[in-house]
DNA sequence: TTACAAAATGACTACCGCTGTCATTGTTGG
DNA sequence: CCAACAATGACAGCGGTAGTCATTTTGTAA
């Protein structure tokens, strides 16, 4: 029933110091043997047992995803990218939710990684704009690699992955002005997250790169929530001189000004243009359905998984800088958006 | 940095085994050998590694969530109910989303049990009810606790945590009835489901009591899903006699149906009411905000960890019955209803 | 071929931190 | 005061990793 190194061993014809070797990629295992061992462990469909590995093994087999967004579908795509990349290496994923603003954040988070021996961390926003666990990470030497909003690589942006809010909410600006639009409202997610600045950035060099200057009353501040979506629309929609697009800032916002829209008896998208951010379910099941940016969070997470294991493996060292991934969210035309009626 | 019970035991001056006897609850320790141990245990913040635990005994301290589902909100409600069970425990938690209608997902759930050495599972549903997987389950000798639609604890219902969606449709539907609206239609979930069943019935047993035949025409099959909602109420709104309340199965389906009846330039609550179910955070978030029943998912998810937990731990029968908690959602009421307009 | 260094492998040991088993020591009550 | 039982401790693993050498293979230059 259990297959143990010892069985690998006696198949095989080698010792379990050899399947050891071969079981952590060492060097110096002649190719011949490596292929018997393979062959034994395909064989008997061994798998270590991971207790024992933890136990013995200065190495962790562990890496842990600490989070704290209101946004379910997020967190469950990314879960599902770690799991993925995570099973794939043979690595356990400790999942902790928690409180982003608790006061002792930090040592709670310097806790679960000690308690659980954790090679290594993911962070997405909020966790990964945060200075002060970033510091505490590196003081107690944990590897983590960390997913945010930003365009260019850079020796400062070490051990992240990049999502290219701006060039993809550039994209975004672009379909809306290639329909005919000039009066462009963008309604702004939480100003503590960096993707809304990015996207906003985005938003207004697009305008400026077609002369197009913005109108300042067309930016509104708000949240990452339905409800912002709503009253941010609400707001537009009473202005003297309407917008006949509205940028926002991700999809739960659409909804929200799509909801308002339809309040003031605005036609969707005929007489009011409206795009989202991120493609979440969300963004389908609206009526009309979103025009957004498609943000494949699960591969994000998985390549943060992969640079985050790379790291992890013995013979590196932690300081080398590493290729930063960027994603670019695209484009994804719906029904939203249409030609401007003007 | 790392306590050891080594620590613990030189702490309180008695050797690891003691200290591993308070730790694992096992009787015949005096009560001043665990004083002094509790003591030194908390003095140290001592915390048991799991993968040693896991090692040298034959119990397990992991459980397992398996989940399909395309609701993320209320897997995340899950997954922390869970986590905070196992916490309080010392236990693990492995999360395993994947597909339940593949072909062998039977094998697949054995192997994640047996490669893991998972003590327990949680289901919920599709998992929960789909009798293949309860039978491979116990076949293989693992324990299982399955949340799922039901009113009446039954032996065969064991190791069950029951979700009460009949008795709360029913007080749902009488919030209704108490508004004075007779002609209420029903919005289905998804038939596998057998909770939309359950709320179908507990609406349709609430009409009955108040003498009130349940119009046929106004019970609408459909999913869990906001689509379903907009379908069900345009064909609802475009019958000759209208209904002047709909019971959506979920929240979802509700919002959806709110979007048709914005569309249909309904005013809700003043010409139609409309509830939902289950208290997502959808609900809160359209407007008007939804009447709905609030069901307790961390909870409940933490109390069938409980359930597990009990069982897994030794000196407990597998077959001995255990009460089966029951959970009834409450109504929660907003403002989407109102009084009947007729 | 031979010789010899270098590479590959194995035998063995010491853990990692905890639990299970069984022997030993305390602590009662008759 | 001693049986009888409760409370405690000593010690051997669990299934691996890691390190140290010793030994066997291999490759290669003379």
């Amino acid at each position: 029933m259990k297959v143990t190194i010892n069985d690998v061993a006696e198949l095989a014809g080698v010792s379990i110091k050899t399947v050891s070797r071969v079981m952590n990629n060492e060097p110096s295992v002649k190719k011949t043997t490596l292929d018997k061992v393979t062959a034994a462990i395909a064989q008997l469909n061994y798998q270590p047992n991971a207790a024992a590995r933890n136990l013995a093994s200065t190495r962790s087999y562990s890496i842990g995803y600490i989070y704290d967004n209101p946004n379910a579908y997020y967190i469950i795509d990314m879960q599902k990218g770690l799991l993925d990349a995570c099973r794939k290496h043979g690595y356990e994923l400790l999942i902790h939710p928690t409180n982003a603003k608790s006061a002792n954040i930090v040592q709670e988070v310097i806790d679960v990684v000690q308690h659980a021996r954790l090679a290594g961390l993911v962070l997405t926003p909020p966790f990964s704009e945060m200075p002060e666990i970033a510091e505490a990470l590196e003081r107690i030497e944990v590897d983590f690699v960390r997913i945010i909003s930003g365009s260019t690589p850079s020796p400062k942006l070490n051990n992240c992955v990049l999502v290219d809010d701006f060039t993809a909410a550039f994209k975004i600006t672009n379909h809306l002005l290639e329909l005919g639009h000039t009066e462009i409202a963008f309604l702004c997610g939480d100003e503590e997250h960096s993707s809304s600045g990015e996207r906003l950035a985005g938003f207004q060099a697009a305008l400026t790169k077609r002369g197009i200057q913005a109108n300042p009353k067309f930016v509104v501040p708000g949240s990452y929530s339905f409800e912002s979506g709503i009253k941010g629309a609400k707001h537009l929609l009473g202005l003297a001189h309407k917008p006949t697009a509205i940028f926002a800032c991700n999809d739960e916002i659409a909804a929200g000004a799509l909801f308002s829209a339809r309040l003031a008896n605005v036609a969707i998208p005929e007489q009011l243009s409206i795009v989202g951010f991120e493609n979440s379910p969300f963004s389908r099941q609206t009526w009309p359905p979103l025009t957004t940016a498609n943000q494949p969070n699960s591969t994000i997470a998985s390549q943060a998984a992969e640079l985050l294991f790379r790291h992890t493996r013995p013979g590196n060292t932690r300081s080398a800088v590493e290729q930063q991934p960027v994603f670019i969210p695209e484009l994804l035309v719906r029904e939203s958006t249409a030609v401007c009626p003007r």
